[in-house]
DNA sequence: TTAAAATGGTTAGAATTCTAAACAAATTAG
DNA sequence: CTAATTTGTTTAGAATTCTAACCATTTTAA
């Protein structure tokens, strides 16, 4: 087997595990992982809008929209189209959403970060350097692989 | 910010780079990474069960059912119920199914692939070694969490 | 100033993935 | 031997996530 594929397994064995986990956290607390973490998001940035979360947790802007779509009517969350840019939608916390962020547990399963804060800080931070590097080399080709961006760097060479 | 939310953050990466490359996939060759994947495993196999399936690419069988549903009737695998034990289906990979395969690159970006394999041998090993120890670290939580082995382990002690 | 382009958000439609529940078939135990 | 359990698969229903298409608004440019 090739090093690449058992690459590959173990981030599908990752992949599941927190899926499992979120599955469990949504049970239990009735937040998934992804609703968790854009509650926390809207929270400690205060007044944002649609796009900044997404771009703060890397997900595209639909998705974010269709996780408001569930946190908005539970009354977690509230949208508010702005009268200044009317297309832009502030989003704000509500009090029982501050609530749920608190009796919610991390996103992450408690049993890895127990074990991995057993870890010596160097072990630590050498598992989140190479977690880094390997978005970084796959990330890499998102980049360049933008037809939009081109254009885009062709005009503003047109126009230097 | 906490080591293991930076952790989390470039898992979501990860998941989310391994996403749009599936969807780019088929786009381009009509199949997606865990279709590929799929497919893939039945060839290697030859004549295997959607549990075998199942458990070597770590996906639940209503995971790899709802993927057989889509391969099937586009004629690239079939479904053959075993006679000796009808609850069995045993999968196999058609001629359709076979080139597919040959047509279809790697079920990870290509240029992840390239930028890996000019790291050095050990660096190689490392990267690896660490995604299964982070695998190793979530899935672990699984394990000892199963009530229905406890219940087995009880029964069995008392018959021993 | 008016037409074209960019921006922000949502909707539509699809794939993956899970758990829970159903079902049939096979195995085990009383 | 019959009842209970286990096993293998599927169905149902839900959440996440994407791209593409769409709309309304704002900004830019001819």
């Amino acid at each position: 087997m090739k090093k690449y594929e058992e690459l590959l397994i173990s981030l599908r064995k990752v992949i599941r595990a927190i899926d499992i986990y979120s599955r469990k956290l949504n049970k239990d607390s009735g937040l998934t992982s992804p609703q968790l973490l854009v509650l926390q998001n809207i929270a400690a940035q205060g007044d944002v809008m649609v796009k900044d979360i997404a771009s703060s947790i890397n997900l595209s802007s639909a998705t974010v929209t269709s996780i408001l779509d569930r946190l908005e009517p539970r009354g977690l969350v509230i949208r508010q189209r702005s009268t200044i840019d009317k297309r832009k939608v502030g989003l704000h916390v509500t009090q029982a959403g501050m609530d749920a962020i608190k009796g919610a547990p991390t996103p992450l399963q408690e049993h890895f970060i127990q074990r991995f804060e057993t870890l010596a800080e160097w072990e630590q931070t050498q598992l989140v350097a190479t977690m880094q590097r390997i978005a970084l080399m796959m990330d890499a080709q998102d980049i360049d692989a933008s037809p939009v961006l081109e254009l885009n760097s062709l005009q503003d060479l047109a126009h230097k």
